[in-house]
DNA sequence: CTTTTATGAATGAAGG
DNA sequence: CCTTCATTCATAAAAG
């Protein structure tokens, strides 16, 4: 069945949120002020965790990005995927490959993940048009794509399966073909969401709160 | 077709410190599992607070510095599309896992050209057991990777078929395409790419619930 | 050791 | 759904 033919909405412009917003929003405890303790339900940490996870991504990617800029000047920039056409290169008459083809921001493949994990293997085509709704927020994305995506992701895991199984089952004799270096299929194929952490360490930003936890803080 | 989609390589197990461990982290305060509400002391809440400070400043900086780099350069070109999983980097700087690809022995890339040119295009899924079994005598393989080399291979040749094609503009009218494979220039609408410069406008929503939420349980 | 090239692998999209 | 194709990414290997 085909759906609409990649339809590119506009992403809405989010909120011109700054992080300094963000700061002072949980500002309550710092001075002083009451010693009780603060109550959450599970929704508000639910947001909260997002929030975080939010920051963290975003870390990861500029980091990410500076170090490739930082080893390879403009190499880098020049076989990076998602730039834009450059406006004085399409003078060379050639076909104008921007980029089609879609690619899941971290937040849109957080949320996408998390969607999938929950176990609703059956994206009907009102729930595609409300996740894609959902993460049109994150960047453009169409129905097409999240169709897409859970096909293809669906698939993936089941084959994955597929050969664990046939590793497991595996009775043969075989002599032990493993490279030092190598490590063999591992056990675990778990693909439970792989929240953003770590990655203040590379930036020297060593922040033991963050790290270490809610343990002295001081 | 595909199957195991990967099995030699795993990714490296990520430190297990996760926007998660909000939720269990802050032990001291009672945050016991299942409960409806969950209970924060005022250093967890000064912490958490930091916490998402930290992340704010990071970004911030990030993209600040970001910025200016780019505008040096026309490049700004950036690909963060890519999620690996895979920061492979501790926080002592140290990889813990290399990722490593398979390389076919001379003796394995012999048998398989061999096999492909033998005109039997169409690597059939017991066909690939076959070779996979056969190769497997000559060094590590899988058949994952004897389906990514007939893959591989294929789309290559007819890469270079393609390439050929564009010399010869002599013989007929310009439309260059006369090969079967025609570019598939899909008549959609050119998303272009947001996140370069103003990815934490995107990434940055947040919902005011946290925030707000946070203030009136205070 | 650094830069470039070759190619194994990952994945979005199309076809059946 | 399942299979196949095309494009892209990352890295081993080669070149400088």
């Amino acid at each position: 069945m085909e759906w609409e033919k990649q339809q590119q909405q506009q992403q809405p412009v989010a909120p011109p949120q700054t992080a300094e917003e963000l700061n002072s929003g949980g500002g309550g405890g710092g001075g002083g002020g009451g010693m009780f303790v603060k109550v959450m339900t599970d929704e508000q940490m639910e947001v909260l965790r997002k929030q975080i996870a939010v920051y963290a991504t975003i870390c990861e990617q500029l980091v990410d990005l500076h170090k490739s800029m930082a080893t390879q000047h403009d190499l880098a920039g020049a076989r990076l995927g998602n730039l834009y056409c450059d406006p004085l290169v399409t003078a060379a008459g050639h076909k104008i490959t921007g980029r089609q083809r879609w690619t899941p921001t971290p937040m849109q493949l957080q949320i996408l993940e998390r969607i999938f994990e929950q176990g609703n293997g059956t994206p009907s085509k009102q729930k595609i048009k409300e996740i894609t709704s959902e993460l049109s927020q994150h960047g453009q994305i169409s129905e097409t794509n999240v169709y897409n995506w859970f096909q293809n992701r669906r698939a993936r895991s089941k084959r994955k399966q597929q050969v664990a199984a046939t590793n497991n089952t595996e009775s043969e004799v075989e002599t032990e073909v493993e490279s030092p270096n190598e490590k063999k299929t591992k056990p675990e194929d778990l693909q439970s969401s792989h929240m953003p952490t770590s990655m203040a360490e590379d930036l020297g930003y060593q922040n033991p709160e963050v790290s270490s936890g809610m343990h002295s803080i001081d």
